[in-house]
DNA sequence: CGGAGCTCCTGGGGGC
DNA sequence: TGCCCCCAGGAGCTCC
């Protein structure tokens, strides 16, 4: 999405803001008037992320002068989309803001059926970072990432491993999907103490985190490309590479034995009774 | 303070 | 067909 973001709204001066939900805009305090007043006439920047939060930095324009320091946050949520449409093009469903340019070219709208994802305008601090970023921690994509250390403060915690994985506070980036999936590579439960994890487990977890993240980008990060027709996130990826993901009663492909679906902080965990041992004593 | 549960929404799908 | 219930890739808030 960043990417996607970069190739086609960087550079662009915003010609009009049209707020269509409050809601996606709850997080602008001041309000969407306010939001639309003052992004009106700026110029967008490069996009940037960290984990799952996406933002694009205000610059200086040739004929104005920016908002500098300031950024449009985004988070799409559970099924929030950023798509990048011809004006002619009719509404999606959903649509929640939208976004004109100077430049009479394709509008960006951000699209969200469930409203838990949204936009604000914020300020960054000294490191450029937007002020709802700044507890998040770095994704294992950052170089600035340091697994040590994350490992350290996992065993700090008192609480299950999948838990903590899903804290984007320790690691960012890693939803209910990929957390599974990373737990099934590192061959580890779900309801691991924390305490209990090793540094050269802490390091497999992430690894699989990694590598499960870059399978999924390398399938789907292509999907800002066709945004001429609708998104989805479900493209192919899905059925093609989850190993345990939605795959409750079905054969492991390690070791044949079925996958098994948990209820857990409301929401599903899927893993291999025999590949992930349960843990003897178990957190959740 | 860290940890855990609740809650904000809309819609799809299955069972009856 | 209609109704009800469960489920959905998140995370901030509030309680303990």
């Amino acid at each position: 999405m960043r990417r996607g973001l970069a190739r086609w709204v960087e550079g662009r001066t915003i010609a009009s803001v049209e707020v269509l939900h409050a809601r996606a805009v709850r997080r602008h305090i001041a309000g969407a008037a306010d939001l639309a007043a003052r992004l009106r006439g700026q110029t967008f920047g490069t996009a940037a992320r960290r984990g799952k939060y996406l933002w694009l930095p205000l610059r200086e324009d040739a004929g104005q002068r920016g908002l500098e320091g300031e950024a449009v946050v985004l988070h799409l949520g559970m099924s929030g989309q950023l798509l990048v449409q011809p004006a002619t093009r009719d509404d999606e469903k959903h649509v929640r803001v939208r976004i004109t340019f100077a430049d009479g070219g394709r509008e960006l709208r951000f699209v969200d059926q469930r409203t838990f994802g949204g936009m604000a305008l914020e300020t960054l601090d000294a490191d450029g970072v937007p002020e709802s970023v700044a507890h998040i921690a770095f994704d294992p994509f950052d170089d600035r990432f340091d697994v040590s250390d994350f490992a350290r403060r996992l065993r700090a915690r008192r609480t299950g491993l999948k838990r903590a994985l899903l804290d984007q506070t320790l690691v960012s980036g890693i939803g209910n999907i990929y957390a599974d999936e990373a737990l099934w590579g590192a061959r580890l439960h779900y309801a691991r103490a924390t305490e209990g994890i090793t540094a050269a487990e802490a390091d497999r977890v992430i690894e699989h985190a990694r590598a499960v993240m870059a399978a999924a980008l390398a399938q789907g990060g292509t999907s800002f490309d066709s945004l001429y027709v609708n998104v989805n996130g479900e493209s192919g990826w899905f059925e093609r590479s989850l190993e345990v993901y939605g795959r409750a009663g079905e054969p492991c492909r390690r070791c044949g034995s079925l996958v098994r679906r948990e209820s857990f902080m409301n929401r599903s965990s899927y893993f291999c009774p025999i590949c992930q041992r349960h843990p003897r004593h178990p957190r959740w």
